[in-house]
DNA sequence: TCCATGAAATTACACATGTAGTCTCAACTA
DNA sequence: TAGTTGAGACTACATGTGTAATTTCATGGA
């Protein structure tokens, strides 16, 4: 099976994020996009790419002078992964008392509504 | 508004399971209910509870020469608080791919399915 | 009354994370 | 060819967390 991905930390998806978005992508454009919404430091930037690197969520191929990143974890994945720890850790593997919390908690629209009713039917058909 | 609560790590998640089931309980019976399961040292679990202490997530309260702790923070209000982070970090926000998601990575039953059916038709209600 | 006991408080320490600063070395420039 | 530059590598440091050990202090027993 492939070796499971460390879990990545907050800051490092944001990083992950950019990447996700368009790949490869050199450091000086991974820094330009953060820069944009986050108010981070180019070197702390650098450092979370390198812990990436570390993990081996993101590869690097040479390009001259310097490195393109490509996500390695896609995006699904990290999902999967998130998603699963949150199921496990909060509410007991169980996904009806997840989705018992939103529908008491969250407002949901009827367009929420309508798209939920269709995910249902496909899962069922799915399954079936 | 009431002080919002730091966020508890997942061992200290574990300890306010146990408050939840039952409470006030005194350290000793928190530590034996979580002794069975977990394999914490005592004074692992102590601190746990003296974090938590600190967080305001649990109180205490004086019973001769102890204390008997009671959880501050319930379930549902941590419930809230986890699944609306993994919303927001991971899913943007929107619910729907959150369920799509599950729908398309993890096994769901026919009970389940049942189950998710019957929330949607309560939400609905609830919303209109 | 004085000591032992045990709960609680304090201290410890390694690793992860947020957030950078400094060092190095290959490549471009003069 | 030698100096400059800039990407990447390495170092730094505070805080949070997992995981305890040590210290203290009030109280119950001798």
């Amino acid at each position: 099976m492939p070796e499971p991905f460390p879990p990545i930390s907050e800051a490092e998806s944001r990083v992950m994020e950019v990447l996700w978005r368009k790949a490869p992508q050199s450091s000086e454009g991974i820094v330009a996009a953060l820069q944009r919404d986050n108010d981070w430091h180019e070197k702390t930037i650098r450092t979370l790419i390198s812990r990436l690197l570390g993990k081996g969520a993101v590869s690097a191929e040479k390009d001259g002078r310097r490195y393109l990143y490509s996500p390695t974890l896609t995006r699904r994945q990290w999902q999967s992964q998130e998603s699963h720890s949150l199921l496990d850790r909060v509410f007991g593997g169980r996904l009806s008392p997840l989705l018992a919390h939103f529908s008491a908690h969250e407002k949901l629209g009827a367009k929420d509504i309508a798209e939920l009713r269709k995910l249902i039917d496909a899962i069922e058909k799915k399954e079936s």
